[in-house]
RNA sequence: GGGAGCUUAGCUCAGCUGGUUCAGAGCAUCUGCCUUACAAGCAGAGGGUCACUGGUUCGAACCCAGUAGCUCCCA
């Protein structure tokens, strides 16, 4: 890229330099001598596209393994795709739709053709943006949870655990998707408030007329009598088995032991007593119907009663519901209205807000249903699994998220295992004709197995095994991940398992703690003894500035792909790392991303700058000082980096690198040792400087891995040879670090900046030579700093005086005073009034750190190193309010 | 209803073991500059009752208790 450029074009050079590392294979790693670093990417879905969210956790990943790779480690970085059940069916029924072929008219074999056309084509999608975003996978071992392999893995870790009694059939609610026609875990329901209404009906009780209390004696009301219960489900009334009331509600004890009729159909059911029911809440009546509401199973189970079950799997009503028959849930609600208010059972309509579970996929509303699912019982698989967070061989980071780990390991509840879907592993359970079932890998070790079964005739055949329809839940694959993309279980003992795991960190949203990250712990310590990972980062959600969850809905996202193409990959991802500390949301604005943009183009600019310098080998070396400082401070903030790296503080050490970079080197540094224009620079100093540009690209380039490798291959930076790139390019040791040079630069500092403010109150121009004279007192050799002062303030050289000068403006740098003459005369009553004012300060100071002194409680228990410091800033107070006190002696 | 967390500058956040000159950063704001690397820039400035009330301590943004407000998770 030509130095005429006024401004750095990223695009070239990221297409240029991604083909370039992958066709040099740095992103490729084999197992070898060197210590591994590993990290298995969270495995995007095949349905997904990029998102923001996506760019900010492989951001990070990236970081994380560039540096690794940098610091001489076997960086390997394995990528993947997971299969995604319910989203990808959902999208091929939609495709299918579109062609007009509806997935009932298909067989299971056809349809998963048409599901892996689909993958094929559209899975790979998310895994090609990533390569935009300079992500450094080893592509070669990337991995989808349906290969062949890992679906094995998926079928021996079930039988497995069947065998060990982990996995059973049972009868469970479950939250139904009746569009998706599948179970959800809880994690996939979303619940709303949603406005809905609260029907008053009436339930006839039998045989009994109403008592009327406190009418003595008995009279009995002509009318029907009737108890009231509130719901929100009147189209499930048909599905009732028992009314529930508080045996504590006075207003009902007529009623105990008595029978109610189901309005409509006339069924008779039991009233029942339990104190599940509040009282103040509706009527004090509760319909209970076990089959459709998990609170009501529950007290079914308890009372012993029958389940009726009136929903189809689509959430149409079943010939048990006897009316309405075929009705959606919805419509039958609708309808079943008029139909009560015609019977008399409609008391009244209240309007009422509740929770709603929505499905996550489909966003159909949830329906709480009686099924047979397979489950994975969780407590045993959980205990090591929650000791190995608490014993903090694992670590969370940020840490405040091991609480919430422990409070759901510790209330696990067994892991329904089943979804009622074709893409996906099949569950391998083959059903014999009469009922009976056995677990195995494949039809033939099943009829093996069944002909042992007890009550087998013996005329048994093999075609006459029907394997389970369903297949096994997606995270039933991806918590094998981090073992299986090794081939830790077609091979528990191969190379690749042996060195690289268990991995070092796995960077994952919180949200997905439990049911993914949990479970991966339990796999590992099952399957090989040991944990998956040591280190869990866990991101933030990005959201909008406003605050807002990025969604679809709103609109709200931007297309990662367009900011990358708007502000280029490194722009996007120093962005991205901006204020986004561990655990913590990211409040996300296009204007951090014009920030990282910014940034690279300063990068370009001081490049620009040091390209553009003659060198003159005849120049004595005059830039020691500045030169010194320099190694010092970079040394200083790599010690940081390094500390900030290590607690994974990402943004703060993007942060340190950023001002090291853009403050100490372009703002101080370059501006210390800038030639005059058009003049020379003496060797040494151009040497050395190119040196610390060659350390700041290594240091920058975890966080904007383009622009360094393209800075890299600079002449500038002398011949490089075919593979001596940047992104394998070995980070600097930490050097000395000179503590009070970094000190004495940092007045010196302080004494420039005093002078451009001086210029800027009194409107002095910087090409204004300006005359400088100082009083110090402290011991710093301000000498030495002379070329450094007169330079950047623009000043002559320092002189060195006893008293103030007339008609000088003064300042002071702790304890050293500094005059500069102006032409002009300087106001001494504004004078006399801000030294006034210094000197209530000092005095106020003064007395607080007396306070300090005097108190034999502070001298007793403080630190001796906390009393040095008292004692020097007395002794730094007291000089300076010398100082002030002559300054305005001179005054009068 | 149960649990966890948060509250520091206009905004987004740091602030480590309680201890350095009246609490830091970035962005935003204001002022002055088209100074031969960079206006996608340079130089400078202002801005805070550390939610509130108590307590512990020689010393509290930090530890403890209470109050208020907000967020998330579970039911």
């Amino acid at each position: 890229m030509s130095i005429a450029n006024k401004t750095y074009q990223p695009k070239e050079a990221e297409e240029k330099w991604y083909s370039y590392w992958l066709q040099h294979k740095f992103f490729r790693s084999v197992p070898d001598e060197r210590e591994p670093y590993t990290i298995v990417m969270p495995p995007p879905n095949v349905t997904g596209v990029l998102h923001m969210g996506h760019m900010l956790n492989n951001t990070i990943q990236d970081v994380l393994i560039r540096r690794a790779r940098m610091q001489g480690k076997n960086a390997c970085w394995v990528p993947g795709t997971d299969h995604a059940s319910i989203a990808t069916e959902a999208k091929v029924v939609a495709m299918l739709k579109e062609r007009g072929i509806a997935k009932k008219d298909l067989s299971r074999e056809e349809f998963l053709r048409y599901a892996w056309e689909w993958k094929e084509k559209y899975g790979g999608i998310i895994l090609d943006q990533l390569k935009k975003l300079g992500a450094s996978c080893d592509w070669d071992r990337t991995r989808f949870t349906m290969d062949d392999d890992l679906s094995e893995a998926v079928i021996d870790t079930f039988i497995h655990l069947y065998k060990k009694g982990w996995i059973y059939r049972g009868v469970r609610m479950v939250n139904w998707d009746p569009q998706g026609k599948t179970a959800v875990s809880d994690e996939e329901v979303i619940r709303k408030e949603v406005n809905q209404k609260l029907y008053y009906l009436r339930y006839e009780v039998k045989g009994e007329r109403q008592k009327v209390k406190g009418e003595e004696p008995l009279t009995f009301n002509p009318l029907p009598n009737y108890l009231i219960i509130a719901t929100t489900r009147p189209e499930t009334i048909m599905a009732d088995t028992a009314v529930c009331i508080n045996p504590n509600d006075e207003r009902y004890t007529h009623l105990h032991g008595k029978k109610a009729f189901v309005p409509l159909i006339n069924r008779e059911i039991p009233i029942i007593l339990d104190e599940y029911v509040t009282m103040d809440f509706g009527t004090g009546c509760l319909k209970v119907t076990p089959a459709h509401d998990l609170n009501d199973y529950e007290l079914g189970i308890k009372h012993h009663l029958p389940v009726i079950d009136i929903l189809n799997d689509d959430g149409t009503l079943n010939e048990k519901a006897q009316i309405l028959v075929g009705e959606d849930r919805f419509a039958a609600r609708k309808k079943i209205i008029p139909l009560l208010e015609e019977a008399g059972s409609l008391d009244k309509i209240e309007d009422y807000k509740s929770q709603i579970g929505f499905s996550e996929r489909t966003d159909a509303v949830i329906e709480p249903k009686l099924s047979l699912q397979w489950f994975c019982k969780m407590d045993q698989l959980a205990k090591p699994a929650l000791d190995y967070v608490l014993d903090g061989d694992i670590k969370l980071i940020p840490d405040k998220f091991i609480n919430t780990y422990r409070h759901w390991m510790e209330n696990v509840k067994d892991w329904c295992v089943s979804r009622q879907l074709w893409w996906g592993q099949q569950i391998p359970a083959w059903y014999l004709p009469n009922g009976q079932y056995v677990v195995a890998k494949t039809r033939e070790e099943a009829f093996e197995l069944a002909k042992e079964l007890k009550g087998e005739s013996g005329k048994l055949k093999a075609e006459d095994l029907h394997q389970d329809d369903d297949v096994l839940d997606t995270w039933f694959s991806s918590w094998l991940w981090p073992i299986s993309v090794f081939d830790g279980f077609k091979e528990p003992g191969n190379a690749d398992i042996n060195y690289y795991y268990p991995t070092n960190d796995l960077v994952t949203a919180p949200e997905i703690l439990f049911f993914w990250v949990a479970r991966m712990i339990m796999a590992g310590h099952e399957f090989r003894g040991d944990l998956p990972f040591r280190n869990v980062y866990l991101t933030g959600i990005v959201r909008d500035k406003l605050g807002r969850k990025m969604s679809k809905q709103l609109g709200n996202s931007p297309d990662p792909i367009d900011l990358m193409a708007q502000y280029g990959a490194d722009g996007v991802r120093m962005g991205m790392l901006r204020s986004s500390p561990a655990g913590n949301d990211l409040m996300f604005d296009e204007e951090h991303c014009l920030w990282g943009r910014n940034f690279f183009n300063k990068v370009w600019n001081a490049f620009k700058l040091v390209k553009g310098w003659e060198v003159d080998n005849n120049l004595g070396y005059s830039n020691k000082i500045a030169v010194d400082w320099f190694g010092s401070r970079f040394n200083q903030a790599l010690q940081e980096i390094e500390s900030n790296f290590n607690q994974y503080r990402i943004s703060e050490a993007m942060m340190a690198t950023y001002k090291l970079v853009w403050d100490d080197f372009c703002a101080w540094y370059l501006e210390m040792i800038k030639p005059a224009y058009q003049q020379p620079i003496d060797s040494e100093t151009y040497t050395r400087t190119i040196n610390y540009f060659e350390n700041i690209l290594k240091l920058l380039h975890p966080f904007m891995p383009f622009i360094t490798e393209e800075l890299w291959h600079d002449e500038l930076f002398g011949e490089r040879e075919e593979r001596d790139c940047c992104i394998v390019a070995q980070l600097p040791n930490i050097g000395e670090i000179n503590a009070h040079l970094l000190s004495d630069v940092e007045f010196v500092k302080q004494i420039i900046t005093q002078i451009r403010n001086i210029r800027q109150n009194k409107q002095i121009s910087p090409k204004e030579n300006l005359e400088l004279m100082a009083k110090p007192v402290s011991n710093i050799n301000y000498e030495q700093y002379t070329s450094i002062i007169t330079k950047l303030g623009n000043t002559s050289a320092l002189k060195a005086v006893n008293e103030k000068p007339e008609g000088a403006i003064a300042f002071m740098v702790h304890t050293d005073e500094f005059f500069i003459p102006l032409a002009e005369n300087i106001d001494p009553v504004a004078e006399r009034e801000r030294l006034l004012k210094e000197k209530e300060y000092l005095e106020g100071f003064l007395k607080s750190v007396n306070s300090k002194l005097n108190n034999e409680r502070f001298m007793n228990n403080a630190k001796p190193e906390i009393i040095d410091n008292e004692l020097k800033k007395k002794a730094d107070a007291e000089a300076k309010l010398k100082a002030v006190n002559e300054n305005l002696q001179s005054l009068d």
